[in-house]
RNA sequence: GGCCCGUUGGAGAAGCGGUUUAACUCACUAGCCUUUCACGCUAGCAUUCAUGGGUUCGAAUCCCAUACGGGUCACCA
């Protein structure tokens, strides 16, 4: 049997990084397996529905480069992919479900419901289960929910992907809500018909969904419907072990937000199907095809994916390196302008600009931060740097290449380069004592972007203004 | 609280009973390269796998307990 495996998001707001990790993994395990990856739409909630949210899902996982072979733009045969237009079937199956005793209708309120369940909680119940109350209720002629009728002593056992064997006591779940007095049916109903009708052979989520998987088997073994294989992959969690929540602000958790920051789609997949798998190679620099052949199910990690965000930023800064021109300048060129910056400078002021920080971008946004760091008005020389400068032989140094710059007209990186050279050699320093003086000198660090580059990009002006803030402090 | 799950270096992680004196990657440190910086290359960085028992000729790997962490218990998905 071909596999068909699906994504289901609802359609609640952004692409979490935890959702396009489920859509990822699926649509590896499908091209891996030469098999079919569905998205479908599970919008049974009105009230978190979002307007733009279904839209937002499919336009940013096709950013990352996740493309499916049906859903509700692609008609295989199995539609319709979004849940609201199947409603229909779900309460036709609930019919079944009904007729054959399964389910039975539950006139409880909301406030009802809590209330007993306070009550449980109280009298210091285990279980905080629903009590039964309607099952054995005459029909009324009042709005009613339908509840799954869950059968005694039986043991739910599944082999999951990830974890093994896995097993849950019927006695663990209470007797669970399948359609709603809306007429809608729930998550773990619609899920379950819909996997089974849809062919769906392989599900892969997220460990959140394993209390549901026994209420998705009793569904689909009392409609007769075949098993999927499950697998549940662990979760995404902070450096705090926590699972990352929409409300925690250390980490960003929207792809969107990636986007909008810079990162490259490449380096977003290749570093989201590293969060909770590891490929049987040593090499973490992977393509969407690398991937995609190197995955297998049974590496997925049983412990939770730590969300590492110093590797996120090694990763892309990868990707960033290895783009051609062209494309860092496309890239690049939106965020220096909307940061209003190097306005009135030339082609080749933006090319040399980008030439000096290439290297040391972890995402194209950091541009502006780098500039500015780079270009800021404040300038100090202190501490390492400082001592470094203070050696014997840098003041007749500085100064001479202060002199040759300030009496040159035509700067550009070869002609600095050379009057840094003949300074050296006017005053007897080379190699490091040449090079590090002057790289203090005019950045006050002792790291930075090749130098000839970076002073011609800082301009005469800066140059001569910080070489003499230098020379003043000797 | 019930039910599930996890715990390997500063960080991410391999490892699935025996040449593992625990891969690889990031970070860090040192050396080489480069007349500086960065890149690149090389080396160093857990005698030990949460703790305590047990099984075994042999355990990070299997079992049990404890601790810690997490997930889940909705007419949300």
């Amino acid at each position: 049997m071909s596999v068909r495996v699906r994504y289901a998001p609802s359609p609640t707001g952004h692409l979490h990084i935890g959702n396009a990790r489920t859509a990822l993994f699926n649509y590896l395990f499908a091209r891996s397996q030469g098999g079919k990856f569905i998205v479908r739409i599970e919008d049974t909630d009105a009230a978190r529905n979002v307007d733009t949210g279904i839209d937002d899902q499919l336009s940013y996982l096709k950013w990352l480069g996740i493309d499916w072979d049906e859903s509700i733009d692609k008609d295989g045969g199995y539609g319709p992919y979004q849940q609201m237009h199947r409603l229909e079937t779900y309460q036709e199956f609930a019919q079944k479900l009904l007729d054959a005793g399964v389910a039975y209708k539950c006139y409880c309120s909301s406030e009802e419901l809590e209330a007993e369940r306070a009550w449980m909680k109280e009298q210091g119940y285990e279980k905080l289960h629903y009590s039964r109350k309607c099952l054995h209720e005459p029909d009324q002629d009042k709005p009613y929910a339908l509840r799954f009728k869950v059968p005694d002593d039986t043991t739910y056992t599944f082999h999951d992907i990830v974890k093994g064997k896995v097993q849950f006591q019927s006695e663990d779940v209470g007797d669970w809500v399948i359609m709603k007095r809306n007429n809608v049916p729930t998550y773990n109903f619609a899920a379950a018909v819909d996997d089974a009708l849809m062919k769906i052979t392989h599900v892969l989520r997220g460990e959140d969904h394993i209390t549901n998987t026994p209420k998705q088997l009793m569904v689909m073994d009392a409609l007769g419907f075949e098993r999927p294989t499950y697998g549940h992959m662990t979760l995404i969690v902070n450096e705090n072990q926590k699972k990352l929540s929409k409300r925690d602000e250390s980490i960003i958790q929207f792809i969107e937000q990636y986007h909008d920051l810079g990162f490259l789609p490449e380096a977003m997949f290749d570093f989201i199907a590293l969060l909770g798998f590891s490929p049987n190679t040593k090499e973490e620099i992977l393509s969407k095809q690398e991937l995609i052949d190197w995955f297998d199910p049974d590496r997925l990690s049983t412990s939770p994916a730590t969300f590492d965000q110093d590797k996120l930023h090694y990763i892309n800064n990868r990707y960033i390196k290895a783009l051609d021109d062209e494309s860092l300048k496309a890239l690049l060129l939106p965020f220096l302008n909307e940061a209003g910056i190097g306005k009135g400078e030339d082609d080749a002021w933006f090319d040399s600009l980008i030439a000096v920080f290439k290297d040391r971008l972890s995402y194209g946004k950091q541009i502006v931060e780098l500039y500015h760091d780079f270009f800021k008005e404040s300038f100090s020389v202190s501490g390492e740097a400082l001592e470094f400068v203070k050696q014997d032989g840098v003041k007749p140094l500085l100064s001479t290449l202060r002199d040759k710059l300030a009496s040159t007209e035509d700067l550009d990186a070869d002609t600095i380069k050379s009057l840094i050279k003949e300074s050296g050699k006017a005053t007897g320093m080379k190699g490091k004592m040449l090079f590090m003086p002057t790289r203090i000198a005019v950045s006050g660090s002792m790291h930075g972007p090749d130098l000839p580059q970076m002073m011609n990009l800082l301009g005469k002006a800066k140059l001569l203004a910080r070489l003499d803030e230098t020379l003043s402090k000797l």
